[in-house]
DNA sequence: GTTACGACCTGCGAGC
DNA sequence: TGCTCGCAGGTCGTAA
Protein backbone atom coordinates (compact mmCIF):
# COMPACT_ATOMS: atom_id res chain seq x y z
CA UNK A 1 0.00 0.00 0.00
CA UNK A 2 1.78 3.06 -1.35
CA UNK A 3 1.37 5.99 0.91
CA UNK A 4 2.77 9.14 0.89
CA UNK A 5 6.11 7.97 1.91
CA UNK A 6 6.75 5.18 -0.57
CA UNK A 7 5.42 7.71 -3.00
CA UNK A 8 7.76 10.49 -1.75
CA UNK A 9 10.89 7.57 -2.32
CA UNK A 10 9.92 6.31 -6.20
CA UNK A 11 9.75 10.44 -7.02
CA UNK A 12 13.04 10.99 -5.91
CA UNK A 13 14.24 8.11 -7.28
CA UNK A 14 12.62 8.90 -10.54
CA UNK A 15 13.65 12.39 -10.64
CA UNK A 16 17.24 11.34 -10.70
CA UNK A 17 16.61 9.11 -13.80
CA UNK A 18 14.18 10.43 -15.42
CA UNK A 19 14.55 14.73 -15.21
CA UNK A 20 15.40 16.28 -19.04
CA UNK A 21 15.17 12.74 -21.02
CA UNK A 22 13.30 12.28 -24.23
CA UNK A 23 10.59 9.69 -24.53
CA UNK A 24 11.18 7.66 -27.65
CA UNK A 25 8.73 5.01 -27.52
CA UNK A 26 5.71 3.54 -25.20
CA UNK A 27 4.56 0.08 -24.61
CA UNK A 28 1.13 -0.52 -22.77
CA UNK A 29 0.57 -4.16 -22.17
CA UNK A 30 -2.36 -3.58 -20.02
CA UNK A 31 -5.11 -2.08 -21.37
CA UNK A 32 -6.59 -1.39 -17.29
CA UNK A 33 -3.26 0.37 -16.50
CA UNK A 34 -3.80 3.27 -18.80
CA UNK A 35 -7.71 3.21 -18.08
CA UNK A 36 -8.16 6.77 -17.52
CA UNK A 37 -6.00 8.03 -20.32
CA UNK A 38 -8.19 9.77 -23.19
CA UNK A 39 -6.78 8.96 -26.33
CA UNK A 40 -3.61 6.85 -27.00
CA UNK A 41 -0.56 7.09 -24.54
CA UNK A 42 2.13 6.75 -27.15
CA UNK A 43 0.82 9.22 -29.19
CA UNK A 44 0.85 11.98 -26.13
CA UNK A 45 4.20 11.29 -24.95
CA UNK A 46 6.73 10.01 -28.06
CA UNK A 47 8.95 13.33 -28.58
CA UNK A 48 8.49 14.97 -25.36
CA UNK A 49 11.09 16.22 -22.89
CA UNK A 50 10.67 15.18 -19.01
CA UNK A 51 11.05 18.26 -16.75
CA UNK A 52 11.26 17.16 -13.49
CA UNK A 53 8.75 14.58 -11.34
CA UNK A 54 6.06 16.44 -8.60
CA UNK A 55 4.18 14.84 -6.38
CA UNK A 56 0.77 15.48 -4.23
CA UNK A 57 0.01 12.74 -1.84
CA UNK A 58 -0.10 9.49 -3.58
CA UNK A 59 -0.03 11.11 -6.94
CA UNK A 60 3.08 11.52 -9.22
CA UNK A 61 3.25 13.63 -12.46
CA UNK A 62 6.14 14.20 -15.03
CA UNK A 63 5.81 17.36 -15.96
CA UNK A 64 6.17 17.70 -19.79
CA UNK A 65 7.76 20.04 -22.18
CA UNK A 66 4.26 20.78 -23.96
CA UNK A 67 2.41 21.56 -20.69
CA UNK A 68 1.25 18.44 -20.27
CA UNK A 69 2.20 15.67 -17.75
CA UNK A 70 2.30 12.18 -17.36
CA UNK A 71 0.53 11.33 -14.32
CA UNK A 72 0.75 8.22 -12.17
CA UNK A 73 -1.03 6.54 -9.28
CA UNK A 74 0.11 3.61 -7.91
CA UNK A 75 -2.92 2.19 -6.44
CA UNK A 76 -1.66 -1.13 -4.03
CA UNK A 77 0.68 -2.53 -5.54
CA UNK A 78 2.20 -0.30 -8.17
CA UNK A 79 6.11 0.48 -9.37
CA UNK A 80 8.08 2.20 -10.99
CA UNK A 81 11.03 0.99 -12.04
CA UNK A 82 13.91 1.82 -13.97
CA UNK A 83 15.41 -1.01 -15.38
CA UNK A 84 18.54 -1.87 -18.35
CA UNK A 85 16.62 -2.27 -21.54
CA UNK A 86 18.05 -6.00 -21.24
CA UNK A 87 16.49 -6.94 -17.99
CA UNK A 88 14.04 -9.47 -18.01
CA UNK A 89 10.14 -8.23 -18.16
CA UNK A 90 8.38 -8.30 -15.01
CA UNK A 91 5.42 -10.80 -14.76
CA UNK A 92 2.87 -7.42 -14.13
CA UNK A 93 4.81 -5.23 -16.75
CA UNK A 94 2.33 -3.08 -17.37
CA UNK A 95 3.64 -0.32 -19.68
CA UNK A 96 6.99 0.66 -20.88
CA UNK A 97 8.44 3.53 -21.84
CA UNK A 98 12.07 3.69 -23.45
CA UNK A 99 13.81 7.22 -23.67
CA UNK A 100 15.94 8.31 -27.05
CA UNK A 101 19.47 8.18 -25.42
CA UNK A 102 18.83 4.47 -25.14
CA UNK A 103 19.80 4.32 -21.15
CA UNK A 104 17.66 2.58 -18.56
CA UNK A 105 13.90 1.90 -18.90
CA UNK A 106 10.97 3.17 -16.94
CA UNK A 107 8.85 0.21 -16.27
CA UNK A 108 5.25 0.34 -14.95
CA UNK A 109 4.72 -2.71 -12.63
CA UNK A 110 1.40 -3.37 -11.12
CA UNK A 111 0.23 -6.68 -9.88
CA UNK A 112 -3.57 -5.73 -8.74
CA UNK A 113 -3.95 -3.46 -11.55
CA UNK A 114 -5.36 -0.84 -9.16
CA UNK A 115 -2.42 1.97 -10.32
CA UNK A 116 -2.51 3.88 -13.51
CA UNK A 117 -0.58 5.91 -15.94
CA UNK A 118 -2.35 8.91 -17.93
CA UNK A 119 -1.62 12.01 -19.41
CA UNK A 120 -3.29 15.36 -18.13
CA UNK A 121 -3.19 19.23 -18.88
CA UNK A 122 -1.53 21.12 -15.93
CA UNK A 123 -3.72 23.98 -14.50
CA UNK A 124 -2.97 26.56 -12.24
CA UNK A 125 -3.66 25.56 -8.11
CA UNK A 126 -4.57 28.32 -5.29
CA UNK A 127 -1.36 29.26 -5.03
CA UNK A 128 -0.41 29.68 -8.33
CA UNK A 129 1.63 26.16 -8.59
CA UNK A 130 0.67 23.65 -11.49
CA UNK A 131 -1.01 20.75 -11.34
CA UNK A 132 -2.63 17.77 -13.34
CA UNK A 133 -6.33 19.09 -14.03
CA UNK A 134 -7.41 15.40 -12.98
CA UNK A 135 -5.95 15.44 -9.13
CA UNK A 136 -7.02 19.45 -9.00
CA UNK A 137 -9.58 18.03 -5.92
CA UNK A 138 -6.99 15.86 -4.09
CA UNK A 139 -5.86 18.13 -0.88
CA UNK A 140 -2.14 18.86 0.03
CA UNK A 141 -0.39 16.83 1.91
CA UNK A 142 0.72 17.48 5.29
CA UNK A 143 4.71 17.17 4.48
CA UNK A 144 4.02 20.09 1.38
CA UNK A 145 5.38 23.59 2.82
CA UNK A 146 1.77 25.16 1.79
CA UNK A 147 0.02 23.51 3.88
CA UNK A 148 -2.33 25.30 5.90
CA UNK A 149 -2.76 23.59 9.45
CA UNK A 150 -5.66 26.24 10.54
CA UNK A 151 -7.92 25.58 7.27
CA UNK A 152 -7.28 21.44 8.01
CA UNK A 153 -8.25 21.53 11.38
CA UNK A 154 -11.23 23.45 10.26
CA UNK A 155 -12.48 21.67 7.93
CA UNK A 156 -11.95 18.70 9.98
CA UNK A 157 -14.27 19.40 13.05
CA UNK A 158 -16.98 20.90 10.84
CA UNK A 159 -17.10 17.45 9.06
CA UNK A 160 -20.08 14.95 10.17
CA UNK A 161 -18.16 11.86 10.18
CA UNK A 162 -15.64 9.99 11.88
CA UNK A 163 -11.76 10.32 12.50
CA UNK A 164 -10.14 7.81 10.31
CA UNK A 165 -12.52 8.08 7.59
CA UNK A 166 -11.67 12.18 7.68
CA UNK A 167 -8.24 11.17 7.41
CA UNK A 168 -8.20 8.78 4.36
CA UNK A 169 -10.59 11.70 2.82
CA UNK A 170 -7.72 12.69 0.06
CA UNK A 171 -9.74 15.85 -0.91
CA UNK A 172 -9.22 17.09 3.07
CA UNK A 173 -5.63 15.53 3.31
CA UNK A 174 -3.94 13.82 1.03
CA UNK A 175 -1.20 11.33 1.18
CA UNK A 176 -2.62 8.88 4.37
CA UNK A 177 -3.96 5.88 3.75
CA UNK A 178 -4.47 2.85 6.53
CA UNK A 179 -1.18 2.30 7.60
CA UNK A 180 -0.14 5.79 8.56
CA UNK A 181 -3.97 6.57 9.43
CA UNK A 182 -3.52 3.37 12.07
CA UNK A 183 -0.20 4.52 13.30
CA UNK A 184 -0.98 7.94 13.72
CA UNK A 185 -4.04 7.25 15.31
CA UNK A 186 -2.54 5.39 17.98
CA UNK A 187 0.22 7.83 18.37
CA UNK A 188 -2.73 10.14 18.76
CA UNK A 189 -4.48 8.18 21.46
CA UNK A 190 -7.43 8.71 19.28
CA UNK A 191 -9.60 5.52 18.05
CA UNK A 192 -10.63 5.93 14.58
CA UNK A 193 -14.37 5.75 15.37
CA UNK A 194 -14.34 8.77 17.66
CA UNK A 195 -16.28 11.87 15.77
CA UNK A 196 -14.77 14.32 14.04
CA UNK A 197 -16.80 16.69 15.67
CA UNK A 198 -15.49 16.03 19.19
CA UNK A 199 -12.18 16.95 18.42
CA UNK A 200 -10.45 19.92 20.44
CA UNK A 201 -8.67 22.14 18.25
CA UNK A 202 -5.40 21.50 20.83
CA UNK A 203 -6.29 17.15 19.86
CA UNK A 204 -6.40 18.01 16.40
CA UNK A 205 -3.63 19.99 15.72
CA UNK A 206 -1.68 17.02 17.93
CA UNK A 207 -2.90 14.64 15.62
CA UNK A 208 -1.82 16.73 12.46
CA UNK A 209 1.55 16.81 14.21
CA UNK A 210 1.92 12.67 14.29
CA UNK A 211 0.51 12.45 11.25
CA UNK A 212 3.76 14.65 9.95
CA UNK A 213 5.81 12.73 12.47
CA UNK A 214 4.98 9.03 11.31
CA UNK A 215 5.42 9.89 7.83
CA UNK A 216 8.84 12.01 8.13
CA UNK A 217 10.07 8.34 10.50
CA UNK A 218 8.63 6.75 7.41
CA UNK A 219 10.73 8.81 4.89
CA UNK A 220 13.81 8.34 6.78
CA UNK A 221 13.53 4.49 6.26
CA UNK A 222 12.73 4.60 2.78
CA UNK A 223 8.71 3.41 3.46
CA UNK A 224 6.99 0.87 4.36
CA UNK A 225 7.48 -2.45 2.71
CA UNK A 226 5.56 -5.87 3.65
CA UNK A 227 6.51 -7.74 0.85
CA UNK A 228 8.41 -7.54 -2.69
CA UNK A 229 5.29 -5.46 -4.08
CA UNK A 230 6.40 -1.73 -2.30
CA UNK A 231 9.88 -1.28 -3.55
CA UNK A 232 11.94 1.84 -5.02
CA UNK A 233 12.93 2.54 -8.17
CA UNK A 234 16.11 0.12 -7.81
CA UNK A 235 13.63 -2.40 -6.49
CA UNK A 236 14.77 -2.41 -3.21
CA UNK A 237 12.26 -2.32 0.08
CA UNK A 238 12.27 0.75 2.93
CA UNK A 239 12.71 -0.60 6.58
CA UNK A 240 9.65 1.20 8.57
CA UNK A 241 8.13 -2.10 8.84
CA UNK A 242 10.15 -2.68 12.03
CA UNK A 243 8.87 0.75 13.62
CA UNK A 244 5.10 -0.04 13.34
CA UNK A 245 3.19 0.40 16.63
CA UNK A 246 -0.07 -0.27 15.53
CA UNK A 247 -1.03 -1.70 11.84
CA UNK A 248 -0.68 -5.65 11.71
CA UNK A 249 0.51 -5.59 15.34
CA UNK A 250 -3.26 -7.80 16.37
CA UNK A 251 -2.04 -9.97 19.27
CA UNK A 252 1.17 -8.45 20.26
CA UNK A 253 1.25 -5.88 23.38
CA UNK A 254 0.76 -2.36 22.55
CA UNK A 255 4.13 -0.88 22.87
CA UNK A 256 2.45 1.72 25.21
CA UNK A 257 0.39 -0.06 27.77
CA UNK A 258 1.30 -3.58 27.02
CA UNK A 259 -2.48 -4.42 26.28
CA UNK A 260 -3.12 -6.53 22.92
CA UNK A 261 -3.57 -4.80 20.04
CA UNK A 262 -6.88 -5.50 18.42
CA UNK A 263 -8.18 -5.27 14.68
CA UNK A 264 -11.73 -4.33 13.63
CA UNK A 265 -13.33 -4.15 10.06
CA UNK A 266 -13.70 -0.29 9.27
CA UNK A 267 -14.37 1.07 5.70
CA UNK A 268 -14.17 -2.54 4.02
CA UNK A 269 -10.40 -2.97 5.30
CA UNK A 270 -8.74 -3.51 9.08
CA UNK A 271 -8.12 -1.35 11.62
CA UNK A 272 -5.35 -1.71 14.17
CA UNK A 273 -5.64 0.20 17.83
CA UNK A 274 -5.17 -0.57 21.37
CA UNK A 275 -8.56 -1.07 23.49
CA UNK A 276 -7.27 0.92 26.46
CA UNK A 277 -4.80 3.47 25.29
CA UNK A 278 -7.37 4.62 22.23
CA UNK A 279 -11.02 4.71 23.58
CA UNK A 280 -13.90 4.96 21.24
C1' DG B 1 -23.03 19.67 -0.96
C1' DT B 2 -21.85 15.85 1.97
C1' DT B 3 -21.52 11.14 3.34
C1' DA B 4 -21.50 6.08 2.76
C1' DC B 5 -20.75 2.13 0.21
C1' DG B 6 -19.95 -1.17 -3.62
C1' DA B 7 -17.01 -2.36 -7.54
C1' DC B 8 -12.72 -2.96 -9.45
C1' DC B 9 -8.47 -6.51 -9.39
C1' DT B 10 -4.83 -10.38 -8.50
C1' DG B 11 -1.99 -13.32 -5.57
C1' DC B 12 -1.63 -15.69 -1.43
C1' DG B 13 -2.82 -18.52 2.48
C1' DA B 14 -6.19 -21.18 5.07
C1' DG B 15 -9.40 -24.70 5.11
C1' DC B 16 -11.53 -28.65 3.23
C1' DT C 1 -3.08 -32.40 -4.65
C1' DG C 2 -6.42 -29.28 -6.05
C1' DC C 3 -10.24 -26.46 -5.29
C1' DT C 4 -12.85 -22.58 -3.04
C1' DC C 5 -13.04 -18.64 -0.35
C1' DG C 6 -11.56 -14.65 2.27
C1' DC C 7 -8.40 -11.01 2.58
C1' DA C 8 -5.40 -7.09 1.32
C1' DG C 9 -7.15 -1.61 0.13
C1' DG C 10 -7.08 3.35 -2.99
C1' DT C 11 -10.09 5.57 -5.92
C1' DC C 12 -14.19 6.49 -8.37
C1' DG C 13 -19.08 6.41 -9.39
C1' DT C 14 -23.49 6.22 -7.55
C1' DA C 15 -27.12 6.39 -4.17
C1' DA C 16 -29.07 8.48 -0.22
Amino acid sequence: MPELPEVEVVRRGLAEHVSTRTIRSVEVLHVRAVRRQDGPLDAALIGRTVRCVSRRGKYLWLPLDDGTALVAHLGMSGQLLMQPAAAPDEKHLRVRIRFDDGGRELRFVDQRTFGGLMTAELVSDDRGGRVPAEIVHIARDPLDPDFDDEAFIDRLRAKDTEIKRALLDQALVSGIGNIYADESLWRSRLHGRRATGGISRAKASELLGHVRDVMTDALAQGGTSFDALYVNVNGESGYFDRSLDAYGQEGEPCHRCGTTIRREHFMNRSSFFCPRCQRP
